[in-house]
DNA sequence: GATGCAGATATTTTT
DNA sequence: TATCTGCATC
C-alpha cells in the first residue's frame, strides 16, 4: 500500500496530494489498489473470475498516465482479442478523457506484432505493405507446395500440415529449429522442407501469416539488438491481459521486450490472468507461462484478487470446489462480495437432448414471465453441435435467441473474394488473392490457361499478373482465355490507377469543328467507391445477383456491409490491415434474446442465469481431450466447467441427457464426473420424471424409483444404471435377477442380434433387426421407422 | 462448368 | 445422421 511515510513534512503541496485521492482509485479494494499502484518492477496479478480484472488493468494505465510516469505511447498493452482491446480503450477513455488516441501500442498481440514488423519490414524480408494471410490462403499455398513435392494430398492433407506448422509457430520454432522427430511426422520427414519452402514463398508473395506476426518480430529483435534497444527505451510500462492464454512465441516476444539492457528481466511488466481459466491449451497456450512468472522475472511480486463481485456464494462455492480438483494451479480462494447465498445450483437429468432443450426452453419462458430479460440468460455448450437442438426448440417456441460465435464476417466466401480483388489492387504481387478470383466470376479460364500462367510465372520468377502480361505478347494462349485475361489485366490496371491522382485526355469539338484535346487531372477515387466499382465492373456483384440460391441475398448484403465499413478508414491499406486482424463478427443486436454459445466463447462474459447442458462423460469432459491430452486434458476440461459456472451471477442450471445421438447413433450417456465434484450442499438435484434409473448424486439415489428397491441405490456404476434401465423397460414385473456381468456381455459378441429378430428399444419401442454390424444394429421400428442403435440399447422383444 | 456420387469425417477457435 | 470434399461424368 502507498500510505504516506509516518513523518511526512506537512507542506502545503504535499498535504494537498496526500489529502486528495485521485477519483479513479475510488471504489477499489485493497488488493486492487495495490495492483494499480505497484507500477515498478514485474508484477503478476492473479485475478479470479469476477474479481475486477479489467478494472485493475484500465485503472493501472490511467494511474500511470495521471501520475505522468509515462505518456500513452510509452505504454505497451496487449490483449488477445479485439473485443478486449476495444473494451480497454473505452474504459481508459472514460477514466482519463480523450488521451486513448495517444496509445498506439494498445492492441492485440497480432495487431501490435504487425505494426512492429511493418516498421522494420525490410529487415525481415518483407515490404511494409505486406499482406496478412488467413487460414484459407495458407491451406491453398500449402497445397501448391505439396503438389510440387509430389506428396499425395490424400495421405498428407494440407490442413494437417497447416495445423502442425501452426503448432511450431506457436512454439516459436523456425524451420531450422524443427527436430527431425517433429518433422518426420509429416510426409516421411519432408515436413521441415515444406515449412522452409512455405516461408520462402511467403517472402516472395510479400505476405505473412498470423504466426509470423510474432515470429518475425522475435527474429527481428534477436538479429537486431539495436532495434530491440529502441523499444526498451520506448516501453516504460508493459501490460498483458489474459496471460494464462499466452503461447511460447508470445512469451518469447514479451520477454525480449521486457529485458533491460543487461539482459535481466527487470522491466515494469504487469501480467494479469487466471490460471484456472486457461482453456486454450489445445491452441498452444502454455499455462506454464503464468505458473512460472515469478521465476522468469526475478523480483516479481504477486497480487491475488480473490474478492468476487459477480456470483452468489452458492455458485462460487460450487465453482471453487470443482476447480480444487485440479493439481496444477497456483491456488486462489474466491470469496463472494455479493453477500447473498442465492439459489442452489440445479442439476437436472433428462431422457435425451430433445427433452433437455424442451426443459430449458420452459425454464427460460418461466423466468421471462417473472420479468427476467432474455439478455440476462445464456446457454453455454461444450460443442457447437449441441446448439442446433436449442435453436430448433426456440424457433418452435418463438423464443428470441442469438448464437454467438460461428464463422466470422471476414471468413465468409463472398467477403474473402471481394477482399482478394482489393488485395490485388493494393498489391499486384498477391498471387494467392489472384488465384482465388481469376475465374470468379467465371471467365472461361480452365486448367489449361491456369497451368500456363503458373508455368510462365515460375519460369520468369515473377508474379502471375506479370506473367500474364508477358503471355499476352505471345501466341501461347487460346483466343478465348486470351481475351478474358487481357480484359482482366486491363481492369486491374484501371482500378490500380484510380487509387491515385491521374490524368485523362478529354477530346471535344470546338465551335469551329476542330478536335480539341484537353488534359484533365482526376482526383483519386476514394477507396470505398473504388471497391464498389471493382465489384460491379468485375461482374462479382452480378454473379450473386444471378444466383438464385437462398443465401445469395445475404451475401450481397454482406458485401454492402463490407463497403460501408470501408468508409471508416483512410485508405485501402489501412482497411486491409484492419480486416485481416481486427474485423469482428457483427455482434448481437436484434433485441432481447437468449444467448447460445460455446463455453470457450463465454469467457469474459456474465449472465444472471446460465444453463449448462450436456454434462455427460465423453461430451464434457470431451472424450477427445481425454484421449489426446490425458490428465492435462481433463484439467483443462475442468477449467472449462469452472469458466461455465462462474459466468453465472444468480442462477446456474446444469443438465445432462441420459441418451444422446452422436453421429446418428444413439449412445447411452454417463453423468459427467464433474457433477460429483460439486459440493452437495449447494446443489439441488431434480429429475424431470420421464427418465428411468438415471443420475444418482452424492451417494443418494435421486430417481423416482428410489423407494422401489432399497438396494438399488447401492449400485451407482454407469453400467449398472444402464442395466437398470433395460430392466425397467420390460413390461410387467419380470424376474429382477440383475447380473453384474450383463452389461459387459451386452456389447460383446454373445449379445449380437440376428437379422430379422424382434427387439424392444426404450425410446423407439418394438422393431425388427434389418442389419447388424459389430455392436451397431439397424432396426426397423414399428412406430419410429428405421434407426441405427447400439445393441446395448435393445432387448429381445 | 454444372451435376452427382462416393467417401471421409464430425471439439473447443481469441488472431 | 448430415455435411462437406474431391473427382468423374455428361
Amino acid at each position: 500500500m502507498s500510505a504516506a511515510p509516518p513523518h511526512r513534512p506537512q507542506g502545503p503541496i504535499t498535504s494537498q496530494f496526500a489529502a486528495r485521492e485521485p477519483a479513479y482509485l475510488a471504489g477499489l479494494n485493497a488488493e486492487q489498489r495495490e495492483a494499480v499502484q505497484t507500477t515498478e518492477g514485474p508484477l503478476l496479478v492473479l485475478a479470479g473470475a469476477g474479481t475486477g480484472k479489467t478494472r485493475v488493468l484500465t485503472t493501472r494505465i490511467a494511474h500511470i498516465l495521471a501520475t505522468r510516469k509515462a505518456r500513452g505511447n510509452q505504454i505497451l498493452a496487449v490483449t488477445f482479442t479485439n473485443k478486449a482491446a476495444r473494451e480497454m480503450k473505452e474504459r481508459i477513455g472514460k477514466l482519463v478523457g480523450a488521451s486513448v488516441e495517444g496509445m498506439p501500442w494498445l492492441g492485440t498481440f497480432h495487431s501490435i506484432g504487425a505494426r512492429l514488423i511493418r516498421r522494420h519490414a525490410e529487415l525481415v524480408g518483407l515490404r511494409p505493405d505486406f499482406t496478412i494471410l488467413d487460414t484459407d490462403d495458407q491451406i491453398r499455398l500449402i497445397k501448391q507446395l505439396l503438389a510440387a513435392e509430389n506428396i499425395d494430398e490424400k495421405r498428407w492433407p494440407a490442413r494437417q500440415f497447416a495445423s502442425m506448422m501452426d503448432g511450431w509457430k506457436n512454439r516459436g520454432l523456425l524451420p531450422k529449429d524443427i527436430s527431425p522427430a517433429d518433422a518426420g511426422f509429416f510426409a516421411n520427414g519432408k515436413g521441415q522442407k515444406i515449412y522452409k519452402d512455405y516461408q520462402a514463398r511467403l517472402k516472395t508473395l510479400n505476405a505473412a501469416d498470423f504466426g509470423d506476426l510474432l515470429l518475425e518480430g522475435i527474429r527481428l529483435f534477436k538479429e537486431n539488438p539495436e532495434i530491440l534497444a529502441q523499444y526498451h527505451d520506448r516501453f516504460r510500462y508493459m501490460l498483458v491481459d489474459e496471460y494464462q492464454d499466452s503461447n511460447t512465441a508470445q512469451y518469447m516476444w514479451l520477454r525480449l521486450l521486457a529485458q533491460s539492457r543487461d539482459g535481466i528481466n527487470s522491466s515494469n511488466i504487469c501480467v494479469v490472468g487466471d490460471d484456472d481459466q486457461s482453456i486454450y491449451g489445445w491452441r498452444g497456450a502454455e499455462v506454464d507461462n503464468i505458473l512460472r512468472f515469478e521465476k522468469d522475472f526475478p523480483g516479481a511480486r504477486m497480487i491475488k484478487l480473490e474478492r468476487n463481485y459477480r456470483s452468489t456464494s452458492n455458485i462460487l462455492s460450487a465453482a471453487s470446489h470443482l476447480i480444487a480438483n485440479n493439481e496444477s494451479r497456483l491456488g486462489k480462494t474466491l470469496q463472494t462480495d455479493v453477500g447473498e447465498e442465492g439459489e442452489k445450483l440445479s442439476v437436472t437429468s433428462v431422457w435425451d437432448s430433445e427433452e433437455e432443450a424442451r426443459q430449458i426452453g420452459e425454464e427460460i419462458e418461466q423466468f421471462q414471465r417473472q420479468g427476467d430479460p432474455l439478455d440476462d440468460m445464456a446457454i453455454l455448450v461444450r460443442a457447437s453441435f449441441q446448439m442446433r437442438e436449442f435453436e430448433e426448440r426456440f424457433i418452435t417456441l418463438g423464443l428470441n435467441y442469438r448464437v454467438i460465435g460461428g464463422p466470422r464476417f471476414y471468413e465468409r466466401k463472398e467477403i474473402r473474394d471481394a477482399l482478394a480483388y482489393l488485395r490485388i489492387v493494393a498489391n499486384p504481387n498477391d498471387d494467392l488473392a489472384f488465384d482465388r478470383i481469376v475465374n470468379v466470376p467465371k471467365r472461361g479460364l480452365g486448367d489449361a490457361a491456369t497451368q500456363l500462367i503458373n508455368q510462365t510465372a515460375r519460369a520468369i520468377g515473377k508474379p502471375k499478373i506479370a506473367a500474364i502480361r508477358e503471355l499476352l505478347e505471345t501466341e501461347e494462349l487460346k483466343s478465348g482465355p486470351r481475351k478474358s485475361l487481357s480484359n482482366l489485366i486491363h481492369q486491374f490496371d484501371n482500378w490500380s490507377a484510380k487509387q491515385f491522382e491521374r490524368t485523362a485526355i478529354e477530346t471535344s469539338e470546338n465551335n469551329d469543328g476542330e478536335i480539341v484535346e484537353r488534359q484533365l487531372i482526376l482526383p483519386p477515387v476514394p477507396h470505398y467507391e473504388l471497391a464498389e466499382q471493382i465489384l460491379d465492373e468485375s461482374g462479382y456483384t452480378a454473379m450473386w445477383q444471378n444466383d438464385k440460391s437462398a443465401d445469395a441475398p445475404g451475401r450481397l448484403e454482406n458485401l454492402k456491409e463490407l463497403i460501408r465499413s470501408m468508409e471508416e478508414f483512410e485508405n485501402l491499406g489501412g482497411f486491409l490491415e484492419h480486416i485481416a486482424l481486427v474485423m469482428d463478427r457483427d455482434s448481437g443486436e436484434g433485441g432481447d434474446a437468449v444467448s447460445i454459445m460455446t463455453l470457450h466463447s463465454a469467457k469474459g462474459l456474465e449472465f444472471n442465469t446460465v444453463f449448462l447442458p450436456g454434462w455427460e462423460e465423453g461430451l464434457f469432459p470431451h472424450q477427445r481431450a481425454l484421449d489426446e491430452s490425458g490428465l492435462a486434458g481433463l484439467e483443462e476440461e475442468r477449467r472449462l466447467a469452472y469458466v461455465g459456472i462462474t459466468r453465472a451471477r444468480k442462477r446456474c442450471r446444469i443438465s445432462l441427457a441420459q441418451n444422446r445421438r452422436i453421429h446418428g447413433l444413439w449412445q447411452s450417456a454417463i453423468p459427467s464426473r464433474f457433477l460429483d465434484e460439486l459440493p452437495a450442499q449447494v446443489v439441488e438435484v431434480t429429475d424431470t420424471g420421464s427418465s428411468y434409473g438415471g443420475y444418482t448424486y452424492g451417494g443418494r439415489a435421486t430417481t423416482r424409483f428410489d423407494n422401489r428397491d432399497p438396494f438399488e441405490s447401492v449400485y451407482e456404476t454407469p453400467g449398472w444404471q444402464r442395466a437398470q434401465r433395460q430392466q425397467s423397460a420390460r413390461k410387467g414385473p419380470g424376474p429382477v435377477t440383475i447380473d453384474g456381468d450383463l452389461v459387459a456381455r451386452s456389447s460383446g459378441p454373445s449379445a449380437a442380434y440376428g437379422v430379422g429378430e424382434r427387439v424392444f428399444h426404450l425410446k423407439f419401442g418394438y422393431g425388427t433387426v434389418t442389419a447388424a454390424e459389430g455392436n451397431k444394429l439397424s432396426i426397423d421400428f414399428e412406430k419410429a421407422g428405421p434407426k441405427k442403435v447400439l445393441d446395448s440399447f435393445v432387448k429381445r422383444g
